[in-house]
DNA sequence: GTCTATATTCAGATAGAC
DNA sequence: GTCTATCTGAATATAGAC
């Protein structure tokens, strides 16, 4: 039989719908008839696919987190000195941000919770190729004095933060700074620039 | 009538319990019962003293926001040169954050939801003050050509996420880097003079 | 003011027809 | 596979005794 391509199948139309819906209210928040409206079918579907609302939750999320960690090894892998390779991470994983700025705080909620989805486990499969790549590219800097000695999980996190933390604070910052939407995203685009000259300039010697 | 100190009243402990079960299980994940539970007394007293869940947790919400916008006019107003006042407004954020860890998370959750329980209002409140206070001390220093040409907003922003977005992250961080709960806080700690140096390295001439 | 018992509403999950 | 109708349990909220 020869598969459609124009419309969804229901199982298409469900994971579209329930990444919508989880990822603006979260778990407790999103209501499986919500999922449902925005899928255009009804409740019973849901669980015909998915058996239960935490099940469907989880396949969300996992191939959500995914995004959050994109594929960095390439770069720190690449001939570019660490300038360039911070340069690279910040522009790369800012543009995933923006793209999707509803998704850190989805992740971050998930990722606190008591009774975790196993995702620990998925970011353990993550840390031992990326966070020793990042040490051995920083600590290399230091050795040859091209960089002040600064710890690399600092400094990995400083670079997070600076690229998540406004798209969480968006709200507070747009009333603060009154901007609108536009002039939010305006000043998210400079940050790709600002973001890695401002860490650049702090750890060169 | 002489007031017991000793113990608390039915409001004080329903009050220290909700602001407990809110911020570690949000709105939605918030069950009444939890709350009543956790006070030591029974449901129907908590509707008795705040009606609904969400007047009971607009009270914590409003009392809890406060925190977050800590007393910074003070420094900012104070004759000290632009890094000190720096230094002393991380440190102290920094030191609230380390003392309330889960604030952060709860706060941006419902700052982030569609329903707003007025508190636009109560950040634009802050606004005119705060912030026009920190872009005044910020052009001063570019003016006399002590620092470099930073946008006051982009560096309140650098500020606010590198104290705030470790707590958010933690459970990721933790793993990430093999660390446990005392590692976790020393490397906190550690932050509040790294975090400032980062900063002020960044934008000194 | 504080409790027990109960009403009510809502949401996740299932049964069963088509 | 997809639907309507229904069950079941849970959670907010209220009634009413003490």
């Amino acid at each position: 039989m020869v598969k459609k391509v124009i419309d969804q199948s229901a199982e298409e139309k469900i994971l579209n719908a329930a990444r919508k819906v989880f990822i603006q209210k979260g778990l407790d928040g999103a209501r499986m008839q919500d999922i449902a409206d925005e899928a255009g079918i009804n409740k019973a579907l849901l669980h015909y696919y998915f058996r239960t609302k935490e099940k469907l939750f989880e396949v969300i999320f996992k191939e959500t987190a995914g995004k959050m960690f994109p594929k960095f090894e390439m770069i720190l892998l690449s001939n570019d000195n660490l300038f360039d390779k911070i340069r690279k991470i910040i522009a790369g994983y800012l543009e995933m941000v923006i793209e999707n700025p509803y998704l850190p705080l989805f992740v971050l909620n998930e990722v606190n919770r008591n009774s975790n989805l196993g995702l620990t486990s998925f970011f353990e499969k993550q840390k031992p190729v990326f966070a020793k790549k990042f040490v051995e590219a920083v600590e290399k800097e230091i050795a040859a004095g091209k960089i002040k000695p600064v710890s690399p999980p600092q400094l990995l996190i400083n670079m997070m933060a600076m690229c998540v933390f406004p798209f969480l604070a968006k709200p507070i910052i747009s009333t603060l700074w009154q901007i609108d939407e536009l002039q939010f995203k305006s000043l998210m685009e400079q940050r790709k620039k600002d973001i890695a000259d401002f860490i650049i300039n702090s750890i060169k010697k």
